[in-house]
DNA sequence: ATCAAGTGCTTTGCATGCAAAATATAGTGG
DNA sequence: CCACTATATTTTGCATGCAAAGCACTTGAT
């Protein structure tokens, strides 16, 4: 048979496989925020800029529509966040952090140093592995532990 | 602010992008023979070594248990593949391809050149610089179309 | 042979991801 | 000012991904 089709060689494969596995690594890292990977995707992007409109967010981040309307309700519920009617377009909401989610930035900045898989902390020998380090990382995040950097 | 927690620094969310994109890349690939991306890795795993156990198709894509037991059923449902007792351990299911299933390889081998990013059309000189390829592949995923090869 | 621990698989409850339809509002040309 | 089109967001229906609980069957130790 081709060798196109086996799974090993389907760089797509590595990516869903590692996604999978980034997610789950996140989860004891997020747990005492109580939220989860995308929920923390988007604190992300509200923490370098906020008071965004929503659609702004959407671009950022690139989550679903029809799933960030979920999550920003869930953190609103959570107390992270509002959504403010946009006075210039009566269609749009902007998202504006409460100063809970602002604080909770402290404590999410040991987190990337505890992935320790952030793109600053590859030299650029390193880059040059990353199609190696790709398969490691699967791996390694199993562990919840990276070992490159 | 700490740069590190900028999502344009972070690996995880690059993978989290590129994943995405590829299922949806994957979509339209996939339309003809109705299947979804996660159905199309359990076919491509039967397709190199049919007959096996579901515990052995779990450690071979990657997939969720919960979630295997509900794609084994619709691909049964469509007819692709067989659940079989095993005789020698009643707990076990294996998984067998019906002529349905096997067939759809030969219209599958077309699917990888489709989309052109299997780790073996990568050069070395490629390899070396997958991790701007990976940012790439978010926008070139978009366009269902993928530049390197 | 028997009980306890382990395995293989399914079920359950929750959180997205995705496409497509539905809503509400803006903007534009006439 | 009106019809038409575009934009911002939400809703809907379906398919996973994940952790944890549940079941049936095995295996290992006594």
């Amino acid at each position: 048979m081709s060798d196109a089709l086996k799974l090993e060689n389907q760089l797509c494969h590595r990516f869903y496989t590692v996604s999978n596995a980034f997610s789950r690594a996140y989860r004891p890292l997020l747990k005492s925020l109580d939220i989860t990977y995308p929920q923390y995707v988007v604190l992300m992007a509200l923490w370098e800029q906020d008071d965004i409109p929503i659609s702004e967010l959407l671009r950022r981040t690139r989550i679903d529509g029809g799933a960030m309307t979920l999550i920003l309700r869930k953190l609103q519920d959570k107390g992270y966040l509002d959504l403010v009617a946009d006075p210039h377009d009566k269609r749009s909401r902007r998202v504006k952090l409460t100063k809970e989610g602002s604080d909770a930035r402290v404590q999410a900045e040991t987190i990337p140093h505890q992935m320790v898989c952030n793109l600053n902390s590859l030299t650029a020998d390193e880059a040059v592995q990353l199609r190696d380090l790709i398969d490691k990382l699967s791996d390694c995040l199993d562990k919840s532990v990276c070992e490159f950097e």
